[in-house]
DNA sequence: GCCAACGTTGGC
DNA sequence: GCCAACGTTGGC
């Protein structure tokens, strides 16, 4: 059973153009409960929107879990958890935050009901339309 | 630059 | 255990 994600990083911290170049990346840095229990959840082959926030506020990309979750290496203690995260494909079109806000089938997509959450849940009907928005599929 | 949401900290 | 103060995230 492949679940659904969306990741969320600031393209000045790690951009999706890092994530291609790279191709396999650690998904460390991790702090909050909810988002860990979400990389915990995540099983190999699971996919993930890798969205834009602060600059563009747009999903750009798809990635998939190639590792599931293990101690964050960046986390002295605490028991943070990372993922391995490999890229997938690019959108054809960016899915902008602000037309999901406007599409009121969007309205209990984690991303726009918790806001502040980096790592959160997207339901498979809300993945095939975002993907079709996207011009993509996979 | 401001502010809402929300998580964390620390006093009691 | 409650709650005020404070810090951070992220949209506008």
């Amino acid at each position: 059973m492949t679940n659904y994600w969306l990741i969320k990083s600031e393209p000045d911290a790690f951009s999706w153009d890092q994530q291609v170049a790279n191709k396999v990346e650690p998904w460390t840095g991790v702090r909050n409960h909810t988002a860990k229990l979400n990389l915990k959840a995540m099983k190999k082959g699971d996919y993930a929107f890798f969205y834009h926030s602060n600059i563009g506020k747009e999903i750009v990309g798809i990635v998939k879990v190639v590792k599931e979750a293990y101690p964050d290496p960046t986390a002295e203690s605490g028991g943070w958890l990372a993922v391995d995260m490999q890229a997938v494909k690019p959108l054809k079109q960016a899915v902008t935050l602000a037309v999901l806000k406007s599409d009121t089938r969007f309205h209990d997509l984690a991303l726009l009901r918790q806001s502040r959450l980096s790592v959160g849940p997207v339901g498979a009907e809300h993945w095939a339309m975002i993907c079709e928005m996207g011009g993509v599929h996979v």
